[in-house]
DNA sequence: CTCAAAATGATATGATGTAACATTCTTGGG
DNA sequence: CCCAAGAATGTTACATCATATCATTTTGAG
C-alpha cells in the first residue's frame, strides 16, 4: 500500500500548485478508489471507508468530493455504470489527452486507455460535419475483457 | 403526425418478420418517443401517455416496454442521459452499423450518426490491442449543438 | 484571535431502476 | 369453440443513484 500513498502524495502536491486543498476525507476517498483499482459506485465508497478506515463519511460528502476529485482530474465518472475510478495517470507529470474507458460488462473491469491523436481526430471531424462540437472524447466502450471471453468461449 | 403512423406501422412489420409483437402499449411509448423526437426518461414517457394519449402505463412497464424496443433495435438507450430516444433509421430497410450519439450538454438535443467503418475499426483495433474486445461501438459524446455554440461565443 | 470562506454534516427528497408475484391477454392445439 | 400455456401487463415494495437545503465545523488570511 506504500504505492497508494505514494500516488495520494503526489495528488496533494498536484492540488496545492493552483490552490485547492486535498483535505483528510478526499484523501481518504481518493485512497480507497485507488486501492480497490476498480470503479464503485459512491454508496460502496460509503461502505468501503467505513470498513477500512473507520471513517463515516456520509453519501451526500462522498458525491461533493468526488466532484471536487474529478474536477482535479484524478476521478473519473463512468456513465455506462454509474460509478467512479481512479485516474489511471495520477503520477504521470505530463499533460493527458482524454480517456477513453474499456468496460467489461461481464466482469465489470475496466481499463483506461488513450487512444491515438488521429483516430480522435477523425472522430472530431465526424462530429464536426454532423453540426455539433465534440466538448470532449472521453469514451466508454461495451467490451468484454480477454478473461471473460476465454470462459464464455 | 401521418408520419409517426407510418413509421409505427412499419416498426410493427418489422417485428412481425420474426414473431415478436408490437402490442398497443409498446406502440403507444414509441409513437411518443418519435412525436417527441428527443430523448425522454421512463418517467418523462408516463406522464408524456399520461397527458397526451390518456393512457396510465405504469412505470414498470415503461421499463419493460423500453427493453423489448431496444431488443428490436427501435429505441436506443443514452447511459449517458439515462434517457431513451427512437431509433432515427427504423425506417430504413437495410442493416445498420452501429449507432453513435451527440448529446449537447448544453440544450440535451441528440443526433445520431454513423461512423465510418475505418473509424470504427481503428477504435476497435485499440481496444483489441488493450486487451479487450468491443461489444459494441455504441458512443456517447459529450458535444454543443452548433446553436449552443454560437449563443455560448 | 477573528471572521469569512471552504468543507463537511444532517435530513429530506427526487430520480432512476428492478425484484417478485398477481392478473390479464393472446394464441395455437385439441 | 375452448382452454392451457406462454406472453404481456399490473401492483407493490424496495434498491440504488443523486441532489437540494440548511446547519455546523474547520481552515487560513489578515
Amino acid at each position: 500500500m506504500k504505492n497508494v500513498e505514494r500516488i495520494v502524495n503526489h495528488a496533494e502536491n498536484h492540488c496545492k500548485a493552483h490552490g485547492a486543498r486535498l483535505t483528510n476525507k478526499r484523501k481518504i476517498i481518493l485512497s480507497g478508489l485507488l486501492e480497490v483499482g476498480k470503479a464503485m459506485s459512491a454508496y460502496d465508497l460509503v461502505d468501503y471507508c467505513k470498513d477500512q478506515f473507520g471513517e463515516s463519511i456520509p453519501a451526500m460528502s462522498v458525491y461533493r468530493i468526488l466532484d471536487f476529485l474529478q474536477e482535479e482530474n484524478l476521478v473519473h465518472k463512468l456513465s455506462l455504470a454509474n460509478k467512479y475510478i481512479a485516474c489511471a495517470h495520477i503520477t504521470c507529470d505530463h499533460a493527458h489527452g482524454v480517456p477513453q474507458f474499456l468496460i467489461c460488462g461481464n466482469c465489470q473491469r475496466v481499463e483506461e486507455i488513450t487512444i491515438n491523436k488521429s483516430t480522435i481526430n477523425t472522430l472530431r471531424r465526424n462530429v464536426e460535419d454532423a453540426g455539433f462540437h465534440l466538448v470532449s472524447p472521453q469514451l466508454e466502450m461495451n467490451c468484454l475483457c480477454h478473461d471473460c471471453v476465454e470462459h464464455a468461449a
